[in-house]
RNA sequence: GCGCUCGUAGCUCAGUGGAUAGAGUGUCUCACUCCGAAUGAGAAGGCCGCGGGUUCGAUCCCCGCCGGGCGCACCA
């Protein structure tokens, strides 16, 4: 497809200027307001340089510049060269693609398939999946789907939390007041409590936490009693949470989680001790990164036993020599920035150059809103909200709403599975993945304005307008070439003028690993297609202006369905 | 206390070193004999937290405050 700003650059260089093309290109801006032209050259920097006002250097360039047929209007206000393109042209040039490419529209092969590891969702084992766990699990899917949109071969892992003290505490617990049976009827809830129990009962018996670490390091060492425990927790947890993974719809290449690495870290204890990194600090063993600003990074206990960073140390070198990886992307809480500095740290001062390769991308804080007070979320006091609940009240919402809409010629149940789900994961993916936010039920059950169910409500319009289309006769599938003069109209052009833009909206995407920002996007689509469904009448008697806005209709859809496929969404053709 | 982070309309949030700062929601109006009203149109609503600085130009970059959140050794 044409490239409109390299043809703009090439039009404005010009060796006076002191810029090259690629610097100019680089300058061209997109006008906030559309009647100040569909691109524009800002001319303020080159005064210095030309010692002329800049008013006068955008006339110049105006006036030279003019004339194309790409271009219908060139246009100088005050220091800006404003370009206009020819309405026509551009809109039959963007339909044309995205109906030849379809589904493929808005890949790239930027990635050059370099191998990228995306590490999310990562839950802890023997505790509840609650709506805290939704950020790093879909936003980490969503990223998946986004780098490997833009080229580069992806692995997914699911890096468990399935080892540590926490699971200790949880084979004393179970020992002491568990049962087999509330285990195999509802595994996760069982162990929930017995963990609570745990924490309760440490309050009046503080050696119960001693006792906890001694099980935890006999789990380390391989002790059969407690592993066989451990295996169970393990695998009883894990069924619970694909029930969750089912829904959302996501799945992942490997398990391999903390106690995949158990084995793996005295290789990188003993390098920390022949480099000298590792001292002694009150019994325990860490790596001071003071001199950084960084405070201690403890790699061993004062028992012997591991900790977080140094399996993080282990899981990344272990990657690096299994996957040999370009990139290697964490989705994790800010909560733990200092975590990642301190690993990438240590990572750096062992001399593993491609630490720089590995990136943390850190997501805001999910509370909860307990009478006037916003708190954290904890397990341990019951204070949470469970992602299955929350999932399965969206979709009982949906299903309400299209019994209430008598909706036709669909499965309700498929249906709303995929719009109620739809809108939890779209509203995740809304917004700046770095802010807080307090969870309500209002907000994740709103299904007006800019949410996901307004962006699949769009695409069923926009299929069921083509529906009617074939329903008279129109062969929808091969429109053949059309004439793009009835695109002209102010509402057709800037929906085609966002479609345009997707493919560079989704490199910006996984470059900043921001997903919303093609929430965001697809949003302005939407408004866009309706507002255009609202201005004009698409399915009028004379063919060649139906064909054209039917073939408009027919890209939006496509466009609208790949990128909410991008954020791991259904696009439905009625609801 | 130190570090990181956020602060934009009543509320939830976009936004970019540039032209008059935008959506949604809520409130008040209007539009279904017409391709799907989970929609569209209009009204109202802003010292872009405060004070300095850099710049031709700052909501955006730098410094200092104020306010919220998170983190700061045997949890992960």
């Amino acid at each position: 497809m044409t490239d409109f700003k390299e043809i703009i650059a090439e039009k404005i260089y010009d060796e006076s200027l002191g810029l090259s093309q690629q610097d100019i290109k680089g300058m061209i801006e997109i006008p906030a307001d559309e009647k100040m032209g569909d691109y524009a050259f800002p001319c303020f920097r080159l005064a210095k340089v030309l010692r002329k006002a800049p008013q006068l250097i955008a006339a110049d360039i105006a006036a030279k510049a003019g004339g194309s047929e790409a271009f219908a209007k060139v246009e100088n206000v005050n220091a800006y060269v404003n370009f206009f393109i020819d309405r026509a042209y551009f809109a039959g040039e963007v339909v044309e693609e995205v109906n030849k490419l379809g589904p493929e529209y808005g890949r790239s092969d930027c990635g050059q398939g370099r191998k990228v590891i995306v590490e999310y969702s990562s839950p802890n084992i023997a505790k509840p999946f609650h709506i805290g766990h939704i950020r790093s699990t879909v936003i980490g899917n969503a990223l998946y789907k986004l780098y490997d949109a833009v080229g580069y071969d992806v692995t997914r892992i699911n890096h468990l939390g399935d080892y540590g003290t926490q699971f200790g505490k949880m084979i004393v617990a179970y020992r002491k007041w568990g049962s087999e049976e509330e285990l195999a009827k509802e595994p996760i809830k069982a162990l929930l409590g017995y963990y609570t129990r745990f924490h309760e009962e440490a309050k009046e018996h503080p050696e119960l936490e001693d006792e906890a670490r001694e099980t935890f390091v006999r789990l380390e060492a391989g002790e059969p009693a407690e592993l066989e425990l451990w295996e169970k927790f393990r695998k009883l947890s894990l069924e619970e949470f694909n029930r969750v993974y089912d829904m959302l719809g996501i799945t992942f290449d490997s398990y391999a989680g903390e106690s995949f690495y158990s084995d793996k870290m005295p290789r990188f204890i003993q390098e920390l001790k022949d480099t000298g990194l590792l001292v002694e600090s009150q019994g325990a063993q860490i790596v001071d990164l003071e001199p950084y600003g960084l405070g201690a990074a403890m790699i061993t206990k004062s028992d012997g036993s591991s900790l977080y960073v140094t399996r993080d140390i282990a899981a990344a070198v272990y990657r690096k020599e299994h996957y040999d990886f370009y990139k290697c992307i964490y989705v994790v809480a800010s909560q733990q920035n200092l975590h990642f500095k301190q690993w990438k740290k240590v990572l750096q001062l062992m001399g593993y150059e491609w630490e720089k390769d590995c990136v943390h991308v850190p997501f805001g804080l999910v509370s909860l809103s307990d009478g006037d007070d916003i708190k954290m979320m904890s397990t341990r006091e019951g204070r949470v909200v469970f992602l299955e609940d929350v999932l399965n009240t969206a979709v009982a919402k949906t299903a309400d709403i299209m019994r209430e809409k008598e909706v036709q010629g669909v499965d309700i149940d498929e249906v709303s599975r995929e719009v109620g789900i739809g809108a939890v994961i779209f509203q995740e993916l809304s917004n700046n993945k770095i802010k807080d936010y307090v969870f309500s039920w209002d907000k994740v059950l709103n299904f007006d304005g800019e949410t996901g169910p307004y962006v699949q409500y769009t695409h069923a319009r926009a299929s069921s307008v083509l529906r009617k289309a074939a329903a008279a006769g129109v062969d929808v599938d091969s429109l053949g070439s059309i004439d793009a003069s009835y695109l002209g109209s102010d509402s057709a052009y800037a929906l085609a003028k966002l479609l345009y833009r997707v493919p560079e909206v989704v490199i910006e995407a996984a470059e900043k690993y921001e997903p919303s920002i093609v929430t965001r996007h697809l949003v302005d689509i939407a408004q866009s297609f309706n507002k255009f469904y609202h201005d004009e009448h698409i399915l009028v008697d004379d063919e060649k202006e139906r064909a054209a806005k039917l073939s408009l209709v027919k890209a939006s859809k496509t466009v609208i369905a790949n990128c909410l496929g991008l954020l791991g969404i259904a696009a439905p053709e009625r609801m």
